[in-house]
DNA sequence: CTGTTAGCGCATTCAT
DNA sequence: ATGAATGCGCTAACAG
């Protein structure tokens, strides 16, 4: 490890004069002692620039202050803000966050996961990923846990998400009131996301305000994709080749919407003139496409926050409820009024 | 921690009949040990299903087996970049890496600092930031240090960074090949990055390319904003208040040129008729404007790879030299031929 | 090859 | 209020 030389408790200890015990109670706080003495140890820590080792109190007091949290893919700007606000809210406090990246991919998530848990974690949150519900639930026994971004329901108390369903609903809405009747849906096939359905959800969403708008859902107007922008370019392909007459598109995501976006430019289609568009995750470009896209903001950062606190809480055992998240709907100039 | 019940080595050493010593070289597999009780061991381990504890092992061997990054700024793409290099370098090694991030904050960052140190890292890696040098070489005394994406003079082995020079010279380059004799730079303050200066280097590209080629640079054509989407948007107003005539910007960073292209739209000059656009990044959206941007790709991957590698090295005191990272510039529609 | 022993640095009884 | 003693779970000499 360092190789500075290690001062320790024992050190601080023989220059202030006292024992052992009493370094350790002024550096806890969790006990009485002498103020003389207190200030005393206060001025040898300072003095021989003393840190404690962190190992060695986590073995001894069998408390490690990590909180473990399981994120996929670093770089996507919904799970970074997810990040944000654990970071934001832990600062704080005593305890500090451990990272683990699954990538999306199973196998990448079990080691992850299990190398969190190695590492002695005093609670852990579990932001999406794929892991089946009974080992999340497994683990859940040994550890406090927190699932983000993920509804499993038999942890219902302990997960944070966001209704996606009434999200997709309330952006199908506002293109159906701005008179499109013809509006291609871009989603990811169900398997896609492993046991994560917020894509589901959201073509549910879709699907729903079609139908209570009276029009008929055409099953050629939905294609799929894989989340990624390239994939978004291939759909605004098939929809194209599909011959199928639209005037919008209603991605489930920010990044394919980004690809359909280019497609649509390669044809020589305007958005919002000749199709409308509208995304799904506010990410930060898409208010600085040309033109800006109108998408549905998913609090990120406030997820992350709430995930953190609720983490704490149920730490300390007084676990509160949690409130839903609602999304908002940023309308921007990527859609068009018809007829 | 874990509410598991906690088994120990002593308990696996019981159950295989043999003792704690033996189990423990069956662990780390550095002491011959007979095929019997080698499987003996195997096989209780995983009955009781025995995980060591960290915490034990580091505090007697002295070593943690993480890896510190500092990194700034979950969500940048050019740094989210590193870190994935450094996950994907680490990943088959028994070390692991602990996150901590300055989110370009001098306080922050040093508080991250001082946990991951706290924390006993084998070695660390500093991903920009904005302390200064002497506290890095202060560090770097301590602990395997190895620095990217930002250049100190007097840890020059431990480096690893972009000539930025170099590729603003080339962008530079480019603009003036396609017939464009104004063109405008966007920059930062020199003291923006603080100890950084990324920024700068690029400025200086920007001037020699246009000073070799015998245009003389035009103050009025340089304008600064803080790297953000929003700073570039500004940026631009500025630039065209001046009035000065300008045919191409170049901007330093790709998030301004973001907001440059949005300011453009919004006063209906095209790109590239209008006005030809280059960035420096090329963070993934830009492939997908509309039109694409041209920008100067850095190999954020390659050099979270390469800095892990280095601090490996280091720790094993191989020290290898670490070789310049080479840019490259990605040509896309952004930018016309002139005249 | 293997068991025994002695700490690693600290928190935490238990006395005082 | 404070010092002494014990042990957290493991690694690393040290003997055999």
């Amino acid at each position: 490890m360092s190789k500075a030389a290690k001062v320790t408790i024992q050190d601080i200890a023989h220059k202030a004069q006292v024992s052992q015990s009493t370094v350790s109670r002024v550096l806890s706080g969790n006990a009485p002692v002498a103020a003389t003495k207190r200030t005393a140890v206060l001025a040898a820590i300072d003095e021989l620039n003393y840190r404690p080792n962190i190992f060695a109190q986590s073995l001894a007091s069998g408390q490690s202050l990590t909180i473990g949290v399981l994120t996929q893919n670093f770089g996507n700007p919904f799970y970074d803000g997810i990040l944000v606000g654990i970071l934001q809210t832990l600062e704080p406090t005593p305890y500090s966050p451990i990272f683990g990246d699954g990538r999306w991919q199973l196998a990448v998530e079990k080691r992850a996961l299990r190398t969190l848990i190695d590492r002695q974690v005093d609670g852990l949150i579990v932001v999406g990923g794929l892991s089946p519900q009974e080992e999340i639930l497994a683990y859940s026994r040994d550890v406090p846990l927190i699932v983000a971004a993920r509804e499993i329901p038999d942890l219902a108390d302990q997960c944070l998400f966001i209704d996606n369903k009434k999200a997709a609903y309330d952006a199908t809405c506002y293109l159906i009131d701005m008179g499109h009747r013809h509006i291609a849906h871009v989603t990811a096939p169900m398997y896609y996301h492993g046991p994560i359905n917020d894509i589901f959800q959201r073509y549910q969403g879709y699907i729903q305000a079609l139908t209570e708008a009276g029009i008929e859902p055409d099953p050629q107007l939905v294609v799929e994709g894989d989340l990624s922008r390239q994939s978004g370019l291939m759909a605004l392909q098939n929809l194209v080749a599909s011959k199928r007459p639209f005037t919008a598109i209603f991605a489930a995501n920010d990044q394919m919407a980004i690809g359909i976006r280019l497609g649509l430019y390669r044809r020589g289609l305007r958005v919002p003139e000749d199709v409308s568009l509208v995304g799904f995750d506010d990410e930060p470009t898409t208010a600085y496409l040309t033109p800006p896209l109108t998408t549905v903001r998913q609090p990120a950062i406030e997820l992350g926050q709430t995930a953190a606190q609720a983490i704490l809480d149920l730490i300390n055992a007084n676990q509160q409820p949690c409130d839903p998240f609602d999304t908002e709907l940023i309308i921007r100039e990527s859609v068009a009024r018809r007829r």
